[in-house]
DNA sequence: CAGCAACATTGTACGAGGTACACTGTACAT
DNA sequence: ATGTACAGTGTACCTCGTACAATGTTGCTG
């Protein structure tokens, strides 16, 4: 088993992380002048995990690439806890906000989980990132703030709203972690799916007694000739967003002035 | 921040770990007998990861539990990973399978719910293993076996019934594993969602202005005043699953002979 | 302008964790 | 009886985060 690092946000003196976030520093600096900035190490720090994933996002390699010693990122960071917190909220910040004022709600939602989709796209890793502390920065706070927006003026009141907007977001953020794990894990076992399958076909056929799962060999088979694999995370999302949409419909299209499900695809 | 180690399963040889998974063990010994075995390796395994977390299953504190030294378990173990994949399929062979046949899907889907969240309350680590390989041991089997069965006879097709299951699995997954995140940010900070939120509000207060974020403030206040915190993973859940059943109707009650959804909670 | 205090940067080193390797001793098959 | 396969052990290596002390630089204060 390879030990992919799982890393969690805001698990450092939160005030010290705060500040950092919002980069409210006191600008009286004494001693030399600082060679780098706080962006420059969360830049290469991002490049890094964004090319090689976030294993390869050591304090050493980090501070190699900016051409110092390792110890040096301790003057800008007070750890690495910290230094993935202010990725993650540079990553944020960093998304692209579509608007979509004034269109259907499914629309709108979509668009949400489109946006999410695409994030987790160029920033893999900040799907492995545990938040059940997110990182309050700015990023944070126009992400939430756009997202909710997507949610508002459908009759739902504030807790239904944040409630969506997060089993929305789980459920992106579920499949964004599957599917770089299904990439990672055909990355560094140096074994596609169908190899897998092959070399465990032959003595799982000797020890899987097909009468006693039927239904799990005749669905698993059907699953994996559908989808030539075992997991197929776009067919798994584009199935859990309709889900997704219809499980919200009951919410939001109950609400008068919704214009019905008339947009439902 | 602290680092969290995300494991994966079935990263070692695939052939050596089904072997394991299914005991399939060619009996001709000739050496010494054994002083221990891999179920007992199993078994002290999971009870640390149980009181204390994956992080505190170490391969030197496994063996110091067993009384040997650490390199004495890689004659019943290849190394972590496969370890990790035993104590996975062993916890799904422990689980309760509840018997619904016969009731309203709606009913049968919700059991299949709390079936899961009950092996994550009992074993949390489990949710924090990700599973784009999993581990096709005898407990797996089972498992997909009952789940799958759990949608048969709804009139849905078999790469559906795999879809919904996954959906379905995922959502449970992502809930236990946001829970799981919760509670050990809340241990290993020493402080609680409350404690925190002191610490923060004023220093957020100075930086984050509420007229740029309106919604997010007041929807923000909103939910954080309904459940006491910035996350309650029980009402996420419950929230979470009535979406899901809602979605799963548009794609189970249009067929024949499934009774509307009469059972609707 | 001198000198001090704050700060940036560095080198060294520790401890944790997985596990490779060589060695010792045991028990079964011949 | 003996050799061989295997269980168990001790030592050691590598990677990673980061503590600590030393060195050097800058700007404020007198």
């Amino acid at each position: 088993m390879v030990v992919v690092p799982t890393e969690r946000t805001s698990a450092g003196d939160p005030i010290r992380t705060l500040q950092l976030l919002w980069r409210d520093s006191t600008e009286r600096r004494r001693g030399p002048r600082r060679g780098l900035s706080i962006d420059a190490v969360v830049r290469v720090a991002t490049d890094i995990a964004d090319a090689e994933g976030l294993d390869a996002v050591t304090m050493r390699r980090v501070a190699q690439e900016l051409g110092v010693v390792p110890m040096t990122l301790y003057t800008y960071v007070p750890g690495k806890a910290e230094l993935l917190d202010l990725m993650l909220d540079a990553a944020y910040a960093g998304m692209v906000h579509t608007d979509t004022t004034g269109q259907p709600w499914r629309r709108r939602v979509t668009a949400l989980a489109e946006e999410n989709t695409a994030l987790f796209d160029l920033h893999p890793w900040a799907a492995t990132i545990s938040t059940s502390r997110p990182p309050l920065g700015p990023g944070q706070m126009m992400k939430y703030e756009h997202e909710l927006s997507a949610f508002d003026g459908l009759g739902l009141d504030d807790v239904e709203m944040d409630d969506c907007l997060t089993y929305l977001l789980g459920f992106v953020q579920a499949c964004a972690r599957a599917a770089s794990d299904a990439h990672t894990a055909h990355h560094d076992s140096a074994m596609n799916d169908q190899q897998w399958w092959e070399a465990n076909a032959p003595l799982l056929a000797r020890v899987f007694d097909e009468k006693a799962y039927p239904t799990a060999a005749r669905v698993g088979a059907a699953a994996g000739a559908a989808h030539g694999s075992a997991y197929d995370p776009d067919h798994a999302y584009a199935f859990g967003l309709r889900r997704i949409l219809d499980g919200f419909a009951g919410l939001i299209d109950d609400q008068p002035d919704n214009g019905g499900d008339s947009t439902r695809t």
